[in-house]
This record gives C-alpha cells, structure tokens and sequence, in this order.
DNA sequence: AAGAATGTTACATG
DNA sequence: ACATGTAACATTCT
C-alpha cells in the first residue's frame, strides 16, 4: 500500500515534526524479526545515542542518516506506518519498534502484517544499488525511458512494479498511470511508440505529484491501510480515475472500468481507451 | 463462519 | 530475460 507518494508524505510528516537534530536515547523491539541486519540487541544498543541528522525517501525506503555514518533505512511494506506513542505506556498492539527520542517524544512503528524492515548498515548502497531511477527527478526524461524500455519483452505493468526498472511505483499507480497514458497493461514493454512513452512517462510523474500533493491514497476504512504520522488519512482516493473503482464509469468514455489480473495482481482498465490491439 | 483475498518484496524454479 | 509460484503475516471481505 504504500508507494512512492504515502512513503514521501510521511518523510514530509516527520521532517515537519521536527524529528531532524534529535537524539535518539533508547530503542525498544517487540518483534525481532523487523530487523533485517541483526538481532535486535545489536540494533539497540547501536542506535542508541545518534542524532538524526537527515530524513529522505529514495524508492519506498525512509532514509535516515544518523551522526557517525550509521544510516537507518525502513521498509513500510504493505502495513507499516509510524506513530507517536507514551514513554512509560506500554506499546499498543501492533507497535514493533519504540524510538525514544531526547525530547520525549516517542516515535512507534506500527505494522499490522509484519512484513515492514528496519536496516541499521554504514553502507546503504547494498541495499539500494540496485534500483531503477526515481521518477520524479531531472534524470527520469522520457528519453531515457525509452531507452530502458528498449527491447524489453516484458509485460508493461510487471516492468513498472520492478523496482530494479523504475523505483517507487506500486499498485495503484501503476494502473493509474497507464490508464492516463490510455496503454494496456499487457502491452509488451519494448513494442510502445514514441508518442507512447512520452504519454507514460509524463503520466507516471502526474499521478505520483498528485498522490503526493494529495497526501497519498488511503482506501476503505480497515487499519490495513495509509495513515501518515498524525494518523491522518490521504485524499488521493477522491483522486483516482481507475484503480478500485471496478464498474464505475471510466471518466474519459464513459464504460464500466474492468478488473482483471495482471502478473497475480489486481488490475483496473477501462477495455475502451486502453487497447491490447490497435482498433480496426 | 470458514475460506479467500489483500496495496510489497525476495527468492526459487522452469 | 522472463513468467510463475511461494512465503512472510493479520485483517478484511465474501
């Protein structure tokens, strides 16, 4: 669930929140295997008197740079999220991780699923080497997304949801971006025209700024779901043309959007403007 | 009320 | 290179 725009949202949350120039004096994990990079003694007794210095996104990943080249990076997952908790209260369920910080405040990881990852490592290029490009910077031209796109066999969708190809896309706005672009999530990836890539691309980066201006996309009610560190929900769910609205009228022509699967993932297309075939 | 589906990713296998 | 299946989990949906 969270893609680029809910993981950008809650780096906004927390920079707004003056997390940046704290210390954090005490780690507490409730569910070992949230570390990735070691036992949770390890995490906690080397986390323990680092200021953050910095917090960014890079893909789905939170960076946070802590003093004496430690970087903290996490992983939401599907279910993970942050909050702000009670020192002294015992964590609510679903809380893995308690951050204490030097102010008092104290920043939770909440996930119901447990798939969310923290990675405590003085070499993030391990772990985030292999990405594609971010989507939303200067050096993500329509030129070189065509050239990536060049001779790939591949499945559209599957291709965008690759993080090695391209980093921060997910579900939604996989189907949301090709919907805008009007091209068929079957379509081979290298057989796009010209005209194509360019509608992809400048769709791809559309619904990623309108998710992010937005606030991110939180569906339904369940806790299973985007909420920031205020435990605000995101808007964007007013926003989307396709994704989830299986039987609604598409907003361009008008016909029922359908649903179908793609790569094992549910898939929202209108069978009208987006082709598997040129018509005719 | 039991069983299926679920937004992500890594890994194993053809 | 690519497609497919599975696993990691708990909640929500059918």
């Amino acid at each position: 669930m969270p893609e680029l725009p809910e993981v950008q949202t809650l780096v906004n949350d927390l920079i707004a929140a003056g997390l940046v120039g704290r210390r954090i004096i005490r780690a507490g994990v409730h569910w070992p295997r949230t570390i990735a990079t070691s036992s949770a003694d390890r995490f906690c007794s080397q986390i323990r008197n680092r200021a953050i210095e910095s917090i960014e996104r890079r893909a789905k990943f939170i960076l946070m740079a802590l003093s004496n080249g430690l970087m903290l990076i996490v992983h939401l997952r599907m279910t993970g999220r942050f909050q702000w908790g009670d020192e002294g209260q015992s964590p609510e369920k679903h809380v893995h991780v308690t951050l204490s910080m030097d102010d008092g405040r104290v920043l939770c990881f909440h996930d119901t699923r447990k798939f969310g990852r923290f990675y405590l490592t003085q070499e993030p290029r391990t772990l985030l080497g292999g990405l594609g490009p971010e989507p939303l910077s200067s050096v993500f031209t329509a030129a070189l997304f065509k050239q990536r796109l060049a001779g790939r066999k591949r499945q559209i969708k599957p291709l965008l949801l690759d993080q090695a190809f391209l980093a921060g896309l997910g579900n939604i706005y996989v189907d949301e971006a090709l919907w805008a672009a009007r091209i068929h999530p079957l379509r081979e990836a290298g057989s796009l025209d010209s005209a194509e890539v360019v509608a992809l691309h400048a769709g791809i980066r559309h619904v990623l700024r309108q998710g992010i201006k937005y606030a991110g996309t939180t569906l339904g009610n369940g806790q299973n779901n985007f909420y920031s560190l205020g435990r605000e929900r995101g808007g964007n769910a007013n926003h989307l043309k396709v994704f989830r609205r299986t039987g609604a009228p598409c907003p361009c022509c008008h016909r029922p959007i359908k649903r179908i699967i793609v790569a094992q993932r549910s898939t929202h297309i209108c069978g009208q403007c987006q082709r598997l075939n040129t018509p005719g």
